[in-house]
Parts: C-alpha cells; structure tokens; sequence
DNA sequence: TCTTGACCTTCCAGTTACTGTAAGGTCTAC
DNA sequence: GTAGACCTTACAGTAACTGGAAGGTCAAGA
C-alpha cells in the first residue's frame, strides 16, 4: 500500500503520516525498490489507531503511550483505563467551559439588534466593566 | 500603570501582551522616561475586551476584527452579530464532538477490567476496523 | 553608599502538531 | 514522448504564545 492509500484509509494526511514516522511515533516505513513508503495492514492499524486517539482527544505524547500499551504483549489495562478516564473528566471540564462560552455569546447576540446602527451589546458586553475605551 | 499592574488587571500574562503590542493587535503603548511601558484604562480596556474574546473563543484575527468594531465609531452592529452567532455555531459543533468522543470513552472505560491484565476494551476499541497491529 | 530584589527592556529560541512550497524522481496511460 | 498523478526530501512557516539570557531601573533597608 501506498502513502496517499493509507492516508485515505486512516483519516490522516499524508503529511501527518511522514510527520509521525520523522518525530518516530511510528517506525520507518519499508520502502519498496523506488524508495517509496510501502505499508502493511499493521502499519494501517496503527496509523489509525493514532488517528482515532488524536480525534478523541489525546495529544500526541499520549497517544504515543496508548499506542505502546497496545504494543505491549504484557499491556497493564489499569494503566490505559486511568488514561482514558482522565481524559474523560478534561473532555467534561473542556465541554463544560465551552458551554458557558457559547451561553455568553447567545445572550450577547440576542440583545443585539443586528441592523447597520451601532446599537449592539456585543460590543460592550466584551469591553466588560473597564470603563470606556479609547 | 505599568505592564504588570496590566496584566493582573486583564488575566493576560507580561508577555502576551507584549506579543500582542508586536504583531500590532494594540497600538503600540506610550513610553515613561525610563523606557517602561505605561498604560492607562483605555489600553487597559482594549487588552481586556481581547482577554474575554480570546477566553470566549474567539481566535487573534476574530478578535482584531471586534476590537476594530468596537473601535469604529460607526460601527456595524450587524458585523458583530453575523460574527458572534457564527462562532456560537462552531462552539456547538465543537460540543457535540467532544460529546461523541466522550461516549466513546466512558464506554472504552466500562468494557475494561481495570486489573493488571491484558483484557482491556480500549486499546482494541482504538485500534478499530483495521485487523490485528503488528 | 551599597546591595538586594522586584520590576522593566529587547532579542532570540523553542513549543505543538502540523502545513506549504520547492525541486525533483517515478510510474502509468495515451 | 509527454502529461498527469504519484512519490521523495528539505526547508520554511503557522498560531499563540512561552522561556531564557543579558542587561537597565527603582525603592527599601543596613
């Protein structure tokens, strides 16, 4: 399998795959005999493997860890079960917080009156309680 | 007001606001005769309106583009409206991502022992549809 | 007066996770 | 033989800062 073949497969650019093979997240493609990258199925897996964590959320030093734990014959699941929960109680702070966000920004435009006059809310509502501004 | 008294004011560090005065997202602030950056409640005001943009969401060029609106005595209120319910989309978006990772998770989470073996849910589940890894 | 510590300055390098671009080699089809 | 779609490496750039070095300034205390 080729590069562009695998990007498509896993959801990676092909960019990102050489990326992660330079930074040795993943080992060094085989080359065939014109020196291109050739893949197998397990390279595949991998790669997506490392797409799917990165989607949900993992950073890559993360993802690296979770990828070694797979690896691992003798893998410890305690160890990936308090990663991944960990990273459930970010996502719940991070959803959290973008809730309150989009809390602010919804009353924000709703005491807008969103014609070509100055009159808006939004404006003032983000200068906060600093005064005027220059 | 010094650089420091600034940024405990905004919640920006020294250095993010120097960044911001660098790539001309603020004007340049005035000068005391020893060289210090001195501020007064108008700058304070405008590094305050990009803290909570920043904090709400807003990227540095969305936030220029509202600080520009804000500083437009003719401003265009629609402008800031299309650009707020436009960003309250994205944070939705966003939300229900973080959702749809999450669910995965917390279900990854609930199939694993948790003990020091092998038999855990997660790395299977993050290597998905590909067939067995090298 | 000297010194200490907390400020401030500029400049340059590093971070994360890529992305873009250039310059060139290879392969397949017409 | 040539066009177009692949592939290669290498280097630079991106966002939005952050860290660190090297040095100037200022107020308080011995």
């Amino acid at each position: 399998m080729q590069i562009s073949e695998v990007a498509r497969l896993s959801g990676l650019t092909t960019k990102t795959i050489r990326y992660y093979e330079e930074i040795g997240l993943v080992d060094p493609a085989s080359r065939g005999v014109n020196g291109y990258r050739q893949y197998d199925v397990g390279s595949l897996g991998q790669l997506r493997f490392l797409a799917r964590a990165r989607d949900v959320g993992f950073n890559l030093e993360e993802s690296r860890q979770l990828l070694e734990l797979l690896r691992d014959s003798g893998r410890q699941s305690a160890h990936a079960r308090s990663l991944v929960l960990e990273k459930s109680d970010q996502l719940q702070k991070k959803i959290d917080q973008l809730h309150d966000m989009q809390a602010v920004l919804n009353n924000m435009a709703r005491r807008c009156n969103g014609d070509e006059g100055p009159e808006c809310a939004i404006l003032d509502e983000l200068a906060g309680q600093a005064g005027p501004l220059s």
